[in-house]
DNA sequence: ACCTTTCATGTAACCGCTTGTGTCCGGGGT
DNA sequence: ACCCCGGACACAAGCGGTTACATGAAAGGT
């Protein structure tokens, strides 16, 4: 029904063969016949079918997105990064949510990757997911974005840098008691906030100054969780004059609670997030700015490359993108 | 160097048809038959050949899904909604975005389409659009999400419901000069948009108020063109003492605005939005919520379920949702 | 007992493209 | 003139499933 690379050939003149290397670019094609046959497929409106192609050459043209959340600021904006990449290299985006400590049970992804893409992308899943090792074990092309791990190429910022750039904003400004607002208590599953807390503690250290364990909350990435952390803080007999929150979304949930207790940002307490969330600029929040669309822009552009030029091993290298520091109303001088 | 189907037939000792039938759970295959090669197929690990399967049998297994934007609140939410459909349908979700009116190039999606997808599903371009109608023509089973077209399946909101119940809420609490943060002016690009100034119009005809065309603003959907208009409308000469705004976000911005201008939403000037943003509780915006994961979920229900039920030519309804009014402290009876 | 069904399975023809291997031809080298 | 070489193209064997059709045996009807 459909018109076929037959239908070109013989309206052409030619042997399918020509006709696929011809519209495909390859080498020893007489550049007259080349054009014949371009013009005839557009003309006779014929569209390569993907399955037959992908199952002559093995190779599918698509890649998976695997993610824990599509509906968030910072993984959709990564999509968003990814997207736009895959479309210009003509690849498919395959996009696959993977089960959550906090979520609905779903297929896992491993399985469903098989034979079905060329390679795959995962956005800051925590580092000990037993998806993401399942996914691993694939051993196709993979990236990470957000998230690091030995031998495995990745693309995140630095987020120890982050964390120290975050909180030595805060010291500069004569904050001494500094609270910190993390994602998850314990053992956190993300790379990231480990790494930020680390920077934390390493501007704290070089500052000489103590870290209070009263003063850490978690807020587990989300405006509600910040919200309770901010209020976990406040409650406090002595509360810290200033508080570094890992995300914006964080801070945005201690932003509430804040004037839930009639308090304001930047005038009775500073605060200072990661991010550079959309609605950052809007709440005033002073902020360390992470290019999230490039990260995966980023991330993405090197899995193609990587494909493209395809055994040639690539390093796994780990990309690590600039972040920069915004300082806006939220954050303050401290008046004792 | 994969194992195929062949590998199973044989160590099964039964033919490929065989396996086929019995792994897919065709009728006609001895139950004893079917679980030894179900077993033989777990043990070798075999995962079938998507791109054979495809060809074989022109089913793809996959829905594309179009939008203009995916680092947006409702484009991504939307799309959370999707994917856990399509996840537990076992179908690949391809995802697109296409170029925008104020965006990038980028290759129409139609052409990308065929062949390759069985279905799609389109969120909120506007109707006019040309991709759309490249889409569209290539009649292919279909769907859409956040606008209706006539003889196309979709689900939406009731937008002019939605903008009578804003508008009325805001009539209802005295208010006479309101008003109005459209998306864009002139011929609106988005049925939404039209649909919920209509909603604005009824209510406020039924109430017996004039509407003043120096009360209609343009936020084009953005924060940062919610704030602008908000801006147009403080800067008359008589101002408004209530403002609709078609989308949460838009409200944002003019809450911004009114902030820059020392006003208070709810004190000075009432606001009401639409959509139900995840910030609109965090920033104490009333809103009509409109239940946006639920408009990607069932538009996707209905897409598989008609796929699944083929040829027989599903009725094109048009599904609409529910929507549900909150009333926070952005509004608040007019004081004189 | 004989014929018709019914069910489980095998046979084999595709599905539409890619690619290794040939074939043919013109041109350059000697 | 003869041979070799490379470029342009054709041939045909897959790639790994699906499915219409054929087959055979067991079951059921009269």
């Amino acid at each position: 029904m459909a018109i076929t690379i037959k239908d070109v050939a013989d309206a052409a003149g030619v042997s399918t063969a020509t006709v696929s290397r011809a519209l495909r670019g390859l080498p020893n094609v007489d550049s007259l016949t080349r054009e014949r046959i371009q013009k005839i497929a557009t003309d006779l409106d014929y569209v390569i079918s993907p399955s037959a192609s992908r199952l002559a050459s093995g190779r599918t043209g698509s890649i998976a997105v695997i993610t824990p959340y599509i509906a968030r600021w910072f993984f959709s904006t990564v999509l968003s990064g990814v997207e736009s990449v895959l479309q210009n290299a003509g690849m498919d985006l395959l996009l696959m949510s993977v089960s959550t400590p906090d979520g609905q049970h779903r297929l896992p992804p491993a399985p469903r990757l098989r034979r079905r893409v060329d390679g795959v992308l995962v956005i800051a899943l925590p580092p000990q997911d037993a998806q993401l090792h399942e996914v691993l074990g694939l051993h196709m092309p993979t990236s990470l974005i957000g998230l690091t791990m030995p031998d495995v190429p990745s693309v995140t910022i630095d987020d120890v840098l982050a964390g120290q750039i975050a909180t030595q904003h805060l010291i500069n400004l004569g904050h001494e008691r500094i609270g910190v607002i993390n994602g998850a208590p314990i053992i956190s599953p993300y790379t990231a906030e480990n790494d930020r807390f680390r920077g934390f503690g390493m501007a704290m250290k070089d500052a000489g100054l103590p870290i209070d364990p009263m003063l850490e909350a978690y807020g587990y990435f989300t405006i509600a969780g910040g919200e309770q952390a901010m209020t976990a803080l406040l409650t406090q007999k002595n509360p810290p004059s200033a508080v570094f929150a890992m995300s914006d979304e964080m801070a945005f949930g201690a932003m509430k609670a804040m004037r839930s207790h009639g308090l304001q940002p930047g005038k009775d307490i500073s605060l200072i997030g990661i991010d550079g969330h959309d609605m950052s600029e809007f709440l005033d929040l002073t902020t360390v700015v992470q290019p999230v669309q490039d990260l995966g822009r980023i991330a993405a552009e090197a899995l193609v490359l990587q494909l493209r030029t395809s055994g040639g091993e690539v390093a796994a290298d780990s990309i690590r993108l600039p972040t920069q520091l915004i300082v806006r109303g939220s954050t303050a001088p401290f008046k004792a």
